[in-house]
DNA sequence: CTCACGTTTGAGTGATCGCTCAAATATGAT
DNA sequence: ATCATATTTGAGCGATCACTCAAACGTGAG
């Protein structure tokens, strides 16, 4: 009988991240990541303690990379505001190259796991909630700018605009046609811009 | 051994119904909806033909509540687009005094059943276009009143209506004070309020 | 009352669930 | 080479899953 090489946590929690992602927390068995991870279940639980912790590990993975995706594009970006217009720009097209890519996982998680599993949807709320502080961040750096007024409320125009980003979302889920989603997104950018300042 | 009278048909669907929407179509087992509906499994299966039919017809109810509800609040209001303000407003306030009607359904059950149950999440879909075609019918409405404008676009201002719906849904769902959700609620009403064309 | 019919019953089906652990195997120090 | 240690293995655990069906039972016609 073959032995598999040590495990590579960081491929294995990705791969776990996909699978949960698509599959959400109860439909995806301990079979399905044992194909995923290529781990028997011993190593799997040697590693990841059980499935819940795994579940939300993975979860604390996507938070990460969706909260440094945001950030660097905030950085790159010309101005907060324009940033912020684009990133909404941005959900219209990276759709359709990547099927799996679908629909926020803390949305989802949030949905799924309220009634069962409470630790995690709190921790699924808890990263919503440094998504929507982050946004709120980029917005107060438009104002102090002058893109837009000292008067507009930061906080929400983040929560405003994280919705929009769920529903945008939402839409590429239901697998909107690729034009459709881009005028969403371009629309929701152009409401976005219309609020800048003129000095 | 006592007998159970026959099933009341309705009443086992609202349970079915409020259990399903609470929990989800994978974390809800036969076990929890013989104690919810107080049958037997010989008797669902009997009435029901199976776990993923018995969802079908109770996504169907809901649907069916949630599309008279808002039809009945058009017609009783005392204008379109007041009518569509003050729906968004009452979703401010219903919250709390019923735990349990919570998050969108047909948003809950769309991204949960993707994977694996595709027929489910495609009944889902439908009956979220046939709400947003309900919505963009009073958008229209509006149009035609002279309310909004002629150059309105009633299915883009009905996809952004039910977008507001999701997202006040799930911020009662997360358990935000309930003041802040009816400032949520509030502030979308005079949003949409703001958009009223004076003659 | 009697009995045929239709519904309800609930123990039990095989399958799958999350998970365990003793045995097998690789690795590193000597 | 040898052995101590760390890791992987995978058959199999009890529990639960969705679901079945022969027997028990209420009901209404005669």
């Amino acid at each position: 009988m073959e032995r598999q090489r040590p495990y590579d946590r960081e491929k294995a929690l990705d791969a776990a991240l996909l699978l949960f992602w698509e599959r959400g927390y109860h439909a995806t068995s301990l079979k399905d990541l044992e194909a995923a991870l290529k781990m028997k279940p011993g190593s799997i639980y040697a590693a990841f303690t059980n499935k819940e912790t795994l579940f939300s590990l993975a979860l604390k993975r996507y938070f990460e990379k969706n909260y440094d995706e945001f950030r660097a594009a905030m950085e790159q970006a010309s101005s907060p505001l324009g940033g912020l217009a684009d990133f909404l720009r941005s959900l219209g097209t990276l759709q359709q190259d990547n099927p799996k890519c679908r629909a926020c996982m803390l949305v989802k998680t949030l949905l799924n796991t309220t009634a069962e599993e409470p630790a995690i949807a709190s921790q699924a709320g808890g990263y919503l909630d440094q998504m929507e502080a982050e946004m709120a961040a980029a917005f107060q750096k438009a104002i102090d700018l002058g893109e837009l007024p000292q008067t507009a409320n930061p906080q929400r125009l983040a929560r405003r605009f994280q919705s929009d980003l769920t529903s945008l979302k939402i839409e590429a889920y239901r697998g909107v046609p690729a034009a459709d989603l881009m005028n969403s997104a371009e629309e929701l950018a152009q409401e976005l811009e219309a609020l800048r300042q003129t000095l």
